[in-house]
DNA sequence: CGATTTTGACCGGCGC
DNA sequence: GCGCCGGTCAAAATCG
């Protein structure tokens, strides 16, 4: 695959090379002649010279009016015809150049078709999912009593199935009935109704047309067994529970990267691998060295359908100062463990079972991204991002952020299996442009890790992601398309929201920040099918956290989208609850009216604070 | 030579 | 009790 990609880009450079070789040598050839006619001016003007010698020297009019007149006018066609040649060639040059722009507008044209054919195919997909997600929606959610814990935060598009595993369904199934019960409000997106369980959203995100339990593998918090979740729940004391939760709290990002690691901006030291059951792909196990007592682990391990994923669990929380590219990752985590937090605590304390589902997708809402919050303003409660989805286990809660922009195939893998255990997954993907996801950042700055599974053949070669190339190729043009004007609204509303919630606070802005942020950064993405004017605001989330107009590149050198967030910001105390995350005029969100990421104007009543 | 990676062994939890 | 599996350890190998 690499050597495919490696011709592209040689045929790439090929061309440009030889666009530029004939550039090159038109501009020889302008120079060339010019120079020649500089030596033949000189040329007649030396025989001008000497023309006028027997003119002066011998007085001789008649040799005079013959010879000198005859020689001005040839040296005048001369002239004339030279310059004609280098007319001739500057028009050619601006015809080729006018060729060249022509095909450079064609181009364009065809890319932007294709991505709004890819987006209508998606939305088409979708919609059948929504569809059959819709007719498998009647499934009783009896079991419910077993799972109470789980939150689904739902922010992309994701469909589920019902499961072969009640047990594993009954978590979700759970949250639609404590909806019903409590007469919560479903943040249900548009049609989007979401059936399966946080583990379901997990699995979502991760690869799709996973025929094998790579759900596993991907989060390995999600596999916790139904016995253990039920345990962790009957246990009665919040503390115990919460300081095992934080230490078990594992947010999980997908994203395509076709480096073996994405660049966190942190230091990690590899202290294991593990070939995991039902992928081949081994699971690398690291541990952070920026303080040798940090608590800090990640798992990476690529996805087995798609190479080009790359699934890094993060565990635990840093104890010491984080370099400001790595504050991304670290807030997002923090966040993550925070709120799952809070709700442990809370339902231990209410000993209910409860769910909250917040679908925030995109598709046939034009808009999308529908926040509609529960009555009850509780930290159970979810609020949505655009393409995520958060669901929370008792033992091993985990946010799955998913930065892939493949929403068939997250949608196909929640079909291909139930999964065992609810999680929490955000997804920040579907509701973007395909060849435009907010994936490729996190992507785009987080591929070069430092290691390199190669070198050892542990790791099969994995597809390179064309989406990363074209990013390269053409980010900024998209750009300002990204953002939309109502997703202003639907952050003001987030924002409210928010704080009416703290313990949820540090996750969305968390959440919200490594996405805007991201998009927004030095590497400008290429989200481009969406048609949206950009709009940009800052965010000043909490009292004491400001944005830190630091936007530092990654230690590789290379821009990531956590040099957004400021390093001040509470990773290291979720339960600060604020985070500033937003680098000034640059909360800027992607979306389309076809994606639907944002909340729209309209879907700001859907807010009930 | 120190830091990092590799890799087999080991441990603990869990299911049968 | 046994085996499976995820996760970690630590000696050896490798890298810079």
């Amino acid at each position: 695959m690499e050597n495919t990609t490696a011709s592209e880009e040689k045929s790439f450079l090929g061309n440009t090379i030889m666009e530029k070789r004939s550039m090159k040598s038109n501009g020889k050839e302008e120079s060339t002649s010019m120079e020649i006619n500089k030596e033949e001016r000189g040329k007649h003007t030396e025989e001008e010279e000497n023309s006028s010698m027997p003119f002066s020297a011998n007085g001789n009019t008649l040799r005079i009016t013959k010879k000198v007149p005859l020689t001005m006018e040839k040296n005048t066609v001369d002239l004339l015809s030279r310059r004609k040649n280098q007319e001739d060639h500057l028009k050619l040059a601006e015809a080729e150049m006018g060729e060249v722009k022509e095909e450079n507008e064609r181009l364009k044209m065809l890319l932007e078709k294709t991505v709004k054919e890819y987006q209508s195919l998606q939305m088409q997909f979708v919609d059948i999912l929504q569809q059959e997600a819709k007719s498998k929606d009647t499934v009783p959610s009896h079991q419910a009593k077993e799972e109470p814990e789980l939150v689904s935060l739902s922010l992309g598009i994701t469909s589920t199935e019902p499961k072969k595993e009640d047990k594993k369904n009954n978590s979700f199934r759970n949250g639609q009935e404590v909806e019903k019960l409590n007469g919560a409000l479903s943040l249900g997106l548009q049609d989007y109704r979401f059936e399966s369980s946080s583990a379901e959203h997990v699995r979502n995100t991760s690869c799709s047309n996973n025929s094998f339990e790579e759900q596993k593998e991907e989060e390995p918090t999600e596999i916790w067994p139904p016995s253990k979740i039920l345990k962790t729940m009957k246990i009665g004391d919040d503390e115990v529970s919460q300081q095992s939760q934080v230490k078990k709290t594992r947010v999980s990002v997908r994203a395509r990267c076709d480096t073996p690691t994405m660049n966190d901006g942190c230091q990690w030291r590899k202290y294991g691998q593990k070939i995991a059951k039902g992928n081949p792909c081994p699971r690398a196990y690291y541990r952070c060295t920026v303080s040798p007592s940090c608590p800090v682990r990640k798992q990476v391990q690529r996805c087995f359908n798609d190479m080009s994923i790359l699934i890094t669990t993060y565990e635990g929380k840093h104890n010491h100062p984080l370099p400001v590219s790595a504050t991304a990752m670290a807030s997002t985590t923090s966040a993550a463990v925070s709120m799952l937090q809070s709700q442990s605590s809370i339902s231990s304390q209410g000993g209910i079972n409860t769910s909250a589902i917040v679908p925030i997708s995109t598709s046939t809402n034009s808009h999308g991204f529908n926040f509609t919050l529960s009555q009850n303003p509780s930290p159970q409660q979810l609020y949505g991002l655009p393409n995520s989805s958060i669901s929370t286990l008792n033992s091993h809660p985990t946010i799955t952020l998913d930065l892939t922009t493949n929403a068939p195939s997250r949608l196909s893998s929640s079909f291909s299996s139930a999964p065992r255990y609810p999680s929490t997954s955000l997804n920040f993907s579907s509701s973007f442009s395909p060849s435009l996801e907010p994936n490729n950042i996190f992507q785009t700055h987080w591929n070069n890790g430092p290691t390199s599974y190669n070198n050892h053949g542990t790791v099969p070669a994995y597809n390179k992601n064309p989406i990363g190339n074209l990013n390269s190729i053409e980010k900024q043009p998209f750009q300002e398309q990204l953002y939309h004007p109502y997703m202003k609204e639907s952050i003001v509303a987030a924002t409210k929201a928010i704080a009416s919630n703290p313990k949820f606070q540090s996750v969305l802005a968390a959440a919200l920040t490594s996405y805007v942020g991201a998009s927004s950064g030095g590497v400008k993405e290429n989200q481009g099918a969406c048609e949206s004017s950009s709009s940009s605001m800052n965010f000043k989330w909490g009292e004491s956290h400001t944005m830190n107009p630091i936007y530092s590149s990654s230690q590789n050198g290379i821009g990531c989208g956590s040099s957004y967030l400021n390093k001040s910001s509470s990773f290291n105390s979720p339960k600060q609850g604020v985070l500033a995350l937003f680098p000034p005029n640059s909360l800027q969100l992607s979306a389309s009216n076809n994606c639907a990421s944002a909340a729209p104007p309209d879907n700001r009543d859907h807010f009930k604070l």
